[in-house]
DNA sequence: TGGCCCGCTCGAATCGATTCGACCGTACAA
DNA sequence: TTGTACGGTCGAATCGATTCGAGCGGGCCA
């Protein structure tokens, strides 16, 4: 309404692509061609629209404009539980990120992260947003909403730890098994009075003494299994459950198994590395020693910042199951058929197991 | 070319809005209305719309198309440098992109991530993605050529920590005042044999004891202001350059700085939480107790994980720099002018800084 | 009863680029 | 010399929704 808009950026005339092409005295398709570089375009043609470009100051096709026409936005979203600081605190969540990142590269997509607010109107939404596809990390049952709509859509899914159903290829690995093969080492050694510190077996994080009813109303599988993994091989295994992998949450778990001197165990199966640190800490606090007085067995095979020793740990190929998640991803964008991978830990011995003390 | 396309999932028959308009026997313009809410539009008539759209499984307007008409995507990006899992493995990083995704709460909008590859020419770029807005984190000088295509085409911009210069909004801590606040409470205890680990000075991430070759080629401010800071009070300050904000690298460039007994510091400024976790295990390790022997003080005030001490530590508002930033889009997005905030760091006095032992 | 206003609905233009088929002139082979 | 092939360019349709102004019918007031 003013003579002058605004002092504002945002007041900008846009320049378009049908601007440059005038200027450069060809037809807009021409200008197109020249610009995403793969048509028959005369060089001359194409310095004469390039030139024309810079002087007007156009700064390319408008990313919006081109994702409608092509149908691809060159954005995969990622769902992750929770913020995104509760998120980020999870350094296998991390990995899996990174490999996911490299799995895609060759779509040169983005990663939009969406967290699960638990909120079913969040303003912004999966399906709201103008994603090529969705990769769902350790997601929830309250997504099926969502992923129903997603799917409706024809955009591809692939679920990395959480199994939302449907034909959705899910990227696992064997926790159960090679929680096992963790346990059975301790045992190996000679121990038999073994306690384990699982992570949350829901998303209030209910901590403390495991009760069945919270084992009732488990909704993660990946403690779930872990522990079934655990009493395989030690099935009265006591059961610490930490607030969520972290080492502060170890430390206060682990102090609660090892409270009673009389009935302290010699071993603790950890399910994750970030809780093993903390069991460490809870057993150095009471002066036993590790591996002399305590025995302690990790997951994930990640580096702890700043823990010295050398873990005992189940290393998971965690940034292998973001790869193949992009992966898979790629083929179903292109068109193929994709499936899931289970992917195998394997057990690293470190300096942190030994034989329970005569 | 073959009669049936294939069994892909991606070859699903489109449903578009004019389809539901054309079964509730309305127009597309209404169907639009009667989804986005707000129009004129009778209950009935929404309603018929809507059990069209249910009928046919259409999922809601297509986000590319909206995007397009609109002229918004609902979608920030946020450039880190580097990788995702280095960036991620900043705690601060990640306090301050939570406090960015409250922030831009308001627009319902998602965070795309693009990282620093410094390949020029990635694939997936900045100005080939739909955003709305852009935050710079931290960011290098490298951003410049498509800082300024953001500008072109009237996209906000916000720079944390890191100045691309122009009239970009910064959002900035008193990385010098706050360090000198430190450093005046160490020699407030009677310390004057004070040594320092800092950040890296660039990002090939050079570690080791600062020369003046290294401090010739910073391109860290942060490393440089906080440096300054420190040598306001202590001007001669032996200086330990770190490779990275970790523990490890904490331990490491500490080890170094107190190898030799006599020479040894009674305090060491640290330019991060991290860094002066390690710091503190350094000492341990060399069997000095920290405060009594060995005074240290952090930067950032973030919680870390597995440290039994109380920081002494600058606390800056990371989650806070976030918001602010995200403010500052909202703002611009609504052809508001924004300036930067240059926030105030607090120090915290914990249990890990003393008098020197007689 | 006539005029006016208001609420609902519709048509048509628009957002900006991509893409497919047509077209044209030239060069080369038959 | 005629036919063919082909590189280069253009027009027009299209992607799917939003939005603005116009139209239309009913209710209310004078």
């Amino acid at each position: 309404m003013s003579p002058e808009p605004a002092a504002t950026t945002g007041a900008v005339p846009r320049v378009t692509l049908a601007d440059v092409a005038a200027l450069a005295g060809v037809s807009a398709s021409t200008a197109s061609l020249a610009f995403s570089g793969s048509g028959p375009v005369s060089d001359a043609t194409k310095e004469r629209v390039l030139a024309a470009a810079s002087e007007l100051g156009y700064a390319g096709p408008d990313p919006r404009a081109r994702s409608l026409r092509r149908g691809r936005s060159g954005i995969v979203g990622v769902v992750l539980e929770e913020r995104v600081r509760a998120a980020f605190l999870d350094p296998v969540k991390i990995q899996t990120l990174d490999g996911l990142a490299e799995g895609i590269a060759a779509l040169g997509a983005g990663l939009l992260l969406f967290t699960d607010s638990g909120d079913p109107d969040a303003p912004v939404s999966l399906d709201t947003a103008p994603v090529d596809a969705v990769v769902l990390i350790g997601c929830s049952p309250k997504f099926f909403r969502q992923v129903e709509a997603l799917q409706r859509r024809g955009i591809p899914l692939v679920a990395i730890e959480g199994a939302p159903g449907g034909d959705i290829p899910e990227i696992t690995i064997d926790n159960r098994e090679a929680t096992r093969l963790g346990a059975e080492h301790v045992r190996s050694l000679g121990h038999t009075d073994v306690a384990t510190v699982t992570l949350p077996f829901e998303p209030t994080r209910t901590r403390g003494e495991l009760t069945p009813e919270m084992e009732a109303g488990a909704t993660v599988d990946t403690a779930v299994e872990r522990l079934r993994g655990a009493r395989d091989v030690f099935p009265g295994i006591r059961v610490g459950v930490a607030g969520a992998s972290s080492i502060e949450e170890g430390l206060e778990a682990t102090r609660l198994l090892l409270a009673d001197a009389a009935t302290r165990p010699t071993a603790i199966i950890a399910q994750s590395d970030l809780l093993a640190a903390g069991a460490i800490q809870a057993a150095e606090e009471l002066g036993l020693q590790v591996p002399r007085d305590l025995s302690v067995v990790g997951f994930d095979g990640i580096r702890v910042d700043g823990l010295q020793h050398d873990l005992t740990t189940l290393v998971q190929p965690s940034v292998a199951k973001g790869r193949a998640a992009g992966e898979a991803i790629v083929r179903m964008l292109a068109g193929e058929a994709a499936s899931g991978t289970d992917f195998t830990s394997t057990l690293h011995v470190g300096d942190t197991t030994a034989p329970p003390r005569g």
